[in-house]
DNA sequence: TTTATTTTTGCAACTCAGTCGCAATAAAAC
DNA sequence: GTTTTATTGCGACTGAGTTGCAAAAATAAA
């Protein structure tokens, strides 16, 4: 159904991502936003800006769902998938701008394919 | 530390990944072994396999744990490194025998890639 | 600008995967 | 057979994510 309403909350999230670049795991937007809203109105809330193509989620190496603004999605159509990458020093997680090799198996169509890189990153390798 | 003892419990795990191609989930695992031993017990059990290289884990498309057994992997290290697919029909997940292609991305150093894909299985595409 | 309508929020309680401490049990060693 | 030590069962717990419902806030209507 998407955003309907501008609300206080709302417009926290959408200027949260607004200056965000990379990926940011549920658990720190609750935690960041804890004091000025639910946790159950972030979840909500991400879940319809991911409904209206504003945002992406993914699950990070840990299994917990991260969020990521979107570039060039629309409504109901997630059109830019790209790998994510979590530094494992710094523990940033961010999205790859890089196109994905789709495997071509025998006997199988494949539909979706996540991708997500451990290592280092350009911060913490020096 | 591995398996030590050789007890009712780890035989019932290990005969069933013997005669198991292709990943599970621990849910199902749980569930498959309830009666039989404690939910505590597979995932110690679980824990142990992998620390010795008999089987690996990984997460599902839905952030679930998976294990499938190992092939060439030995305690501590595991060697065999795959990605995993998911059949969006069947539900059953499996190991894929492919190298994956990993991505070269300026100033980072990937140490880790999971690949997990999601379509439809040879069964279910007829 | 006041009232009515409908969405959104807060709250508290819940689900479910996974973990933990500890006493009881079972495997292996002696 | 007895002792030692790993393993198990149990129950309670943690932490992410969900849900129902009444209260609050946003938009639309008057």
């Amino acid at each position: 159904m998407g955003i309907v309403r501008n609300t206080k909350s709302v417009s926290l999230v959408t200027d949260f991502f607004r200056q965000m670049d990379g990926a940011v795991g549920v658990v720190e937007l609750v935690e960041k936003f804890k004091g000025q809203m639910n946790k159950s109105t972030i979840y909500r809330i991400l879940d319809r800006l991911e409904d209206e193509g504003r945002v992406h989620s993914f699950l990070g190496g840990n299994g917990l769902k991260h969020y990521a603004k979107c570039h060039n999605c629309t409504s109901g159509h997630h059109s830019d998938i790209h790998p994510h990458f979590q530094c494992t020093s710094c523990g940033k997680v961010e999205c790859v701008s890089c196109e994905i090799a789709i495997p071509e198996l025998p006997n199988k169509r494949i539909q979706q394919v996540q991708l997500f890189l451990t290592g280092t990153c350009e911060g913490c390798s020096s």
